[in-house]
DNA sequence: TCCTAATGCATCAAATACTTATGTGTAAAA
DNA sequence: TTTTACACATAAGTATTTGATGCATTAGGA
């Protein structure tokens, strides 16, 4: 898509995000659901994703639960009580950095 | 402000941004113009600017105007005509991202 | 008078976060 | 039977940025 590297920074409050609206979620679920919200526009890639999952998990914001469906492994991932309050916290950072570049791209069309 | 990383990737857009709108602009000028812009929430670093700027003139998106004021050397950087084609492709962009995102994480206030 | 802050350029080591490639193995579809 | 989807994982290389440092001029406050 060419802009993927806007989106650098932006992983871990996206995988937080996605855990707070489905409960619980495993790898390569997660990167179907971006795909599909972002009609494609942004693909993670298993390099990104599994690295930041687990570094979510050492820093304590996520929990694992390691499930066996028909013979395949999966790894659910879901927030801790920690997490959310990380969560909540990263989305004000998020929204306050929309805020800002729309405003600064933008000027006319945002307030203040 | 702790999402200073958010930043991250946009650098480029928003120099082409405020060249696009500014005609001419100085290191030194950019980096106060992005703060007065952001409130201080976005503070661009030298370490950041300069290899930015220098890259950016490289990629023979800006061409370069060295002035003397009173005693003080200055480099004055504008767009060149490749340059004025790539900032509106880099907004273009820039604005599919926020809306991207802004869908991500906040799916119920964004359309579609 | 002296020290700090502001102005203005620049480079560089280290950290960060990612891409791309590779690896392992199962199951379904073509 | 070969490719695609599913599901995990690591690792080398790349790009961008932070933070430190450096040089030099000028203005302002103590």
């Amino acid at each position: 898509m060419g802009n993927q590297k806007l989106f650098k920074g932006s992983l871990q409050t996206i995988i937080l995000k996605l855990l707070e609206t489905n409960d619980k979620m495993y790898g390569y679920e997660i990167t179907q659901h971006v795909k599909a919200l972002t009609n494609g526009e942004l693909k993670i890639t298993e390099g990104a994703l599994y690295p930041a999952l687990h570094k979510l998990e050492a820093d304590g914001l996520l929990d694992v639960e390691v499930a066996k469906v028909g013979n395949r492994l999966r790894k659910y991932y879901k927030l801790t009580e920690i997490g959310s309050k990380e969560t909540a916290n990263k989305l004000a950072e998020m929204q306050e950095f929309l805020k800002t570049m729309q405003h600064l791209v933008n000027p006319k069309f945002s307030s203040e």
